[in-house]
DNA sequence: TCTTGACTTGAAGTCAACTTCAAGTTGCAG
DNA sequence: CTGCAACTTGAAGTTGACTTCAAGTCAAGA
């Protein structure tokens, strides 16, 4: 994410073409996030950044929104790898528009769609199971957790196979 | 993954007050974890098990429940801190009735309650900025991704704070 | 009894996502 | 120009949740 055509001038103290940038500190600050964080992120290739003569690092703004995109997926349970993929959508050496981040919107939308259905499809097995008292129901909230077991080996796996169990 | 196939229910040297038993092997299979996870689930006092004289571990059935709900309880995000206080309130001597775990089922409803309405907002607000372009809005879903900056710091950090960013 | 797969232990290793540290440099206010 | 907070680096440490390993023991079918 670095240079945009328009030569944006600037004295001696914004000699940037991405236009007015922030520090590490001051992007921590609105971010909620650790310097040490956002370093992180930039060895792990999520932001990136400019640097003044001195080697110190300056953000465009638009980072601001990248941090804030990164962290809400994180929320979402997304690892920073995937949400590194994720980004690798947005354009490498313009800033990103309005139908960059709408792109990316969506299909972050469709993440927190699933992951949502997922939880009310728990949360409607578990209440079948305070119903029952969850000690003889096929279909307790607990009796095949899905998504992990799923994921971790051969088809479905019983949490609980056993009615009756105690 | 998970160590091969059916360790047997213990059979005869059953004379267990608990009733039959299960091998940690056949824990494993059920609940889709490996053995190594349920031995450090013990470990970690998640979990407990009788012993035959030999000194392998042999598990009530009704452990197959108590670890469906660890499983579940993580898939919502809590540690296995968070989730081993939550196991305390089960009663320790005897196997758990249906009473025990529906009180459990409750507060565990009420976390998940809480998961899915978070979830729900941060879609909300991600409606609003896809519908606007996310470039100029106040209300943006990223502009306050809250719950983590609150917990980990002062009040309401904004993560974008400037409209028309890019 | 023999065999073989399942089991035992503690210690060490792994992975993600950071944080902490040490020692030196930069940049801005005064 | 000075002072000092904020910045730089790479390496090592931390936490949570496990996994892997080595070296041996147990249990159940033939």
């Amino acid at each position: 994410m670095t240079s945009d055509s328009s030569g944006h001038t600037s004295d001696d103290a914004d000699a940037n073409p991405l236009g007015p940038t922030i520090t590490i500190g001051e992007l921590a600050a609105r971010s909620g996030l650790a310097t040490s964080a956002l370093r992180f992120y930039e060895k792990e290739g999520l932001l990136a950044s400019t640097r003044t003569r001195g080697g110190q690092r300056r953000y465009a703004r638009s980072s601001l929104r990248r941090v804030a995109f990164v962290r809400a997926a994180q929320e979402l349970g997304l690892t920073l790898g995937e949400i590194r993929e994720a980004l690798a959508s947005l354009p490498d050496g313009r800033t990103p528009t309005k139908h960059d981040w709408q792109r990316l919107s969506r299909g972050f939308r469709a993440t927190l769609d699933a992951r949502i259905m997922g939880l009310v499809r728990l949360r409607d097995r578990l209440d079948g199971c305070i119903g029952c008292g969850c000690l003889s129901m096929k279909s307790c909230a607990l009796y095949n957790a899905g998504d992990r077991a799923a994921k971790r080996g051969a088809g479905a796996r019983y949490l609980i196979g056993d009615p009756d169990v105690g």
